[in-house]
DNA sequence: TCGATATATATCGAACTGATATAGTCATTC
DNA sequence: GAATGACTATATCAGTTCGATATATATCGA
C-alpha cells in the first residue's frame, strides 16, 4: 500500500472504502450510498466510478474479500468484507496520517460574491436556495431519529444499533454548522438586499 | 463555450477564472492566490495545473486577452484581462446556471467517526487540530481588517477599496460557521472524551 | 405502457490535483 | 560564505477522480 505518512493530501478512495467497510460487509453500491445519503455524505465524497476500481485493487492487495451472492430477480451482488489485514492497515493509516485540509466548495457562495452584478431577485433566490439546502441537511444529519427507513448499512453504530460517540459528535457538529448558517441568513439577508437596492438606486 | 444551463455540476475552472478576473487584471499566479489565500479561498478550489490551461483556452475563445509584461530581476508576467465578451459570458453563465451542490470534505471528521477505535489522545489531537484550523480561518476571513498586508488583487472590492456587499455577506457567513464550530467543540469535546474513556474502561 | 426510480456492476473520457521542471531573487541560518 | 527554504512566475504531465453511460432486471405510478 501507499505510505502517506505525514503528507497533507486528502484520503484516497481506497482508504475511504476501507473505512466504509469498518461497519460491516457491504456491496460497492451500498458503499456509494454511504457517501451519497448515508453516514459520510456530509463530509466525504466518492463516486461509483472510483469505488469499484478501488474495491478491485483492495481485493488484489488482500485488504478485502468478497462473496458473490445471487439474488432473485436482481443482479448478482458482490458483498465485500474487510480482511484482518485490511482492518489493521486502515487503523494504521489513521494513526500515521496527518489529516488533509478541509475543503469546502460552494458555487452559491461564489456566485453571491458577485451580488452587485446580479439582478436582486437572483441574489435572493440564491440565498433562499442556500438556506433550503441547509435546512434539509440539518434534518438529514440527525443520527438518532432517521426517517430514512431502515438504513441498510448500520455503520457508525455499535452492537446495540446506537450511533457511536464519534458519529454522534460529528453529526452534532454538522447540525450546529447548519443552524449557524440558517441563523446568519435570518439575521443578514434583509440587510444585504436593502443595501444592494440602495446601491442600485444610487447608480441610476 | 459550454452550455451548462440547468445542470447541477460544479463550476469549471474556466468559469472560476472569469470570475477571478471580474475584479480587474491578474496573472495566473495571482489568480491561484485568490483561491489559495485570497477572496475565494474558503469556498472554491483551483490549482495552477488547471488555471494555466484554462487561461490558454479562454484566450483562444476570446474571453480574455493578455499583455506580456517584462519585470526586472523576475520572470516575465502575462497579465490577463477580461474582454467584454468574457464579461458578458460570465454574467450570462451566472444567470443560466443552477448552482452545483455544496461539497464539504473533511478528513478530520471522517477520522473522528472512528473515535472508538482510536487512542483517546489521537481523538483529542484531531479535535484540537480541527478547532485550531477554524480559529485561524475565522481570523483569516475578515475582509475589513486584513492583516495580510496589501492584497495585490483588489477583487471583491469596489472603487473605494471597500469590500462589496456580496463579499461581506459571504465572509460573515463563513465567520459565523467557524464560530459555531468552535462553540460546539468547546461545549462537547470534554463530554465526548469522557464517554470514550468510560466505554474503554467497560471493555477492559 | 410508458417513464421514472431503484438495485447492481463495469467502463471510459474529461477534468482536475499535486508534483515537478525551469529560472531567477531574497532572506535566513549554519 | 554557502546552503536552505520561501517567493514570483509559467508550463507540463502522470495519476486520480468524477460524471456519464451501458447493461440487466424489477417495481411503481401515471
Amino acid at each position: 500500500m501507499h505510505n502517506r505518512m505525514d503528507t497533507k493530501q486528502n484520503m484516497d478512495v481506497r482508504t475511504l472504502c476501507l473505512g466504509a467497510l469498518m461497519g460491516g460487509e457491504a456491496t460497492g453500491y451500498e458503499i456509494r450510498k454511504m457517501f451519497e445519503d448515508g453516514t459520510f455524505s456530509h463530509f466525504q465524497i466518492a463516486s461509483l466510478g472510483s469505488i469499484y476500481p478501488a474495491l478491485t485493487k483492495l481485493t488484489q492487495d488482500g485488504m478485502v474479500t468478497f462473496v458473490e451472492r445471487e439474488q432473485e430477480n436482481r443482479p448478482d451482488k458482490k458483498v465485500y468484507q474487510l480482511t484482518s489485514e485490511g482492518r489493521r492497515t486502515f487503523l494504521r493509516t489513521l494513526l500515521q496520517t496527518r489529516p488533509g485540509e478541509d475543503r469546502y466548495r460552494s458555487d452559491i457562495l461564489f456566485m453571491l460574491t458577485f451580488a452587485e452584478e446580479l439582478p436582486i431577485e437572483l441574489t435572493e433566490a440564491l440565498i433562499d436556495e442556500f438556506a433550503a439546502r441547509h435546512e434539509m441537511m440539518k434534518i438529514d444529519i440527525d443520527p438518532d431519529n432517521p426517517q430514512k427507513d431502515e438504513c441498510p448499512l448500520a455503520h457508525g453504530r455499535d452492537e446495540d444499533g446506537q450511533p457511536t460517540p464519534g458519529c454522534r459528535f460529528v453529526a452534532g457538529l454538522g447540525q450546529a454548522m447548519c443552524e449557524a448558517t440558517l441563523n446568519f441568513i435570518r439575521q443578514n439577508k434583509a440587510g444585504l438586499i436593502e443595501e444592494l437596492r440602495t446601491r442600485k438606486d444610487k447608480k441610476a
